[in-house]
DNA sequence: ATGGTAGCGGAGCTA
C-alpha cells in the first residue's frame, strides 16, 4: 500500500498539478492539507473519475484537509476524535482505508515563540496526543500523515543556525512530536532514509527551492506495524518544480502490510 | 536594505 501527504497550497489552484501527480505516482491513500475550500467546493467528482473515494473537512479560506483513498474509506471524523469543544480550524481528518486509520493533520504554523499562535501550536499537539490515547492503540495499523510544521531534527532544515529562535525547531515542538514518539509513532521516512539535506519545503520567496534552502516538515508519523512494514520512502521533488507548484512537495511510503481477513482487496 | 512569493480577496492576513 502506497500512503501519500502533500500540503496543495489551495486544491482549487492545484488540482491539475494533483491530479497529474495521482496519475504517475499512483498513492492507494492521498492525504492532502491546506486545501483552501469549503465542503461544498471540494472536487470529489474528480478524484472519483480517477478511481478514489474522498473525504473533506474545509472551512473556506484556510486550512482545510482531505482524505483519498482507493481502498476503501469508512469511519470518517472530522477533527479530535475526543468529546471537548470541536476545533474552529479545520485541521484534522480520520478515516480508515485498507485496514489502517489515518489522519490528515495540518499542525497551526506558530509564527514566532512569542506569539500566541505558538501557544496554541503547542496546545493542539497536545490535544492530538490525548486524542490518541483516547481513541486509539499503538499496536494497530495507524498513520498520522501531514503537514507538522515541526523539523525533526537540526539536519532536517537547510541551516540550523538560521533558524535559531524560530520556530518549526524549538525544544518545545521537538518535545511535543517527540511526546508523540513516545505513545509509539515513528517518522516512518526515516526508515529508508538516514541522510540529512531531504526537504519537503520550500519558501516561495529568495529562490531557496534551487538554493536547496528547505525543510522537512511533512511527516508520515506511524505506528509499529505500519513502521515496521516500509519498503520505500520518497519526496517527490519533481511536484515541487514546473507551472504553478505548491511550496510543498508530496511525500510518499510503501508498506507491505499483512493480508487482513475480510479485507475488499 | 529584515528583502523575497503565493493565495485569498479585493486590503491585509497567512504562510
Amino acid at each position: 500500500m502506497r500512503i501519500a501527504t502533500w500540503n496543495v497550497n489551495s486544491l482549487k489552484v492545484r488540482l491539475p498539478r494533483v491530479e497529474e501527480w495521482i496519475d504517475y505516482a499512483q498513492p492507494d491513500v492521498l492525504c492532502l492539507q491546506e486545501t483552501k475550500l469549503a465542503d461544498s467546493a471540494f472536487p470529489g467528482l474528480a478524484f472519483e473519475a480517477l478511481g478514489y473515494e474522498a473525504a473533506h473537512h474545509g472551512e473556506g479560506r484556510w486550512n482545510g484537509v482531505a482524505v483519498l483513498s482507493r481502498v476503501g474509506l469508512t469511519d470518517v471524523v472530522d477533527g479530535f476524535d475526543d468529546d471537548d469543544e470541536p476545533d474552529p480550524q479545520a485541521r484534522l481528518l480520520w478515516a480508515t482505508c485498507g485496514g489502517v486509520r489515518v489522519a490528515s493533520v495540518y499542525v497551526p504554523n506558530g509564527r514566532a515563540l512569542d506569539d500566541d499562535h505558538y501557544a496554541y501550536k503547542l496546545d493542539w499537539l497536545a490535544r492530538l496526543r490525548r486524542n490518541l490515547e483516547r481513541a486509539h492503540d499503538p499496536a494497530e495499523p495507524l498513520v498520522v500523515a501531514g503537514d507538522w510544521n515541526i523539523a525533526p531534527a537540526d539536519d532536517d532544515v537547510w541551516d540550523p543556525a538560521a533558524f535559531e529562535g524560530a520556530t518549526h525547531v524549538s525544544p518545545a515542538e521537538r518535545e511535543a512530536l517527540g511526546a508523540l514518539v513516545d505513545w509509539g509513532l515513528h517518522d516512518s521516512f526515516r526508515r529508508c532514509h538516514d541522510e540529512g539535506g531531504l526537504f519537503s519545503w520550500w519558501d516561495y520567496r529568495a529562490g531557496n527551492f534551487h538554493k536547496k534552502k528547505g525543510m522537512r516538515i511533512d511527516l508520515l508519523m506511524a505506528s509499529t506495524p505500519v513502521a515496521d512494514a516500509v519498503t520505500f520512502a520518497l519526496i517527490d521533488r519533481q511536484a515541487r518544480k514546473g507551472s504553478q507548484p505548491s511550496d510543498h512537495a508530496p511525500v510518499l511510503i510503501d508498506v507491505d502490510l499483512p493480508a487482513r481477513e475480510g479485507a475488499d482487496r
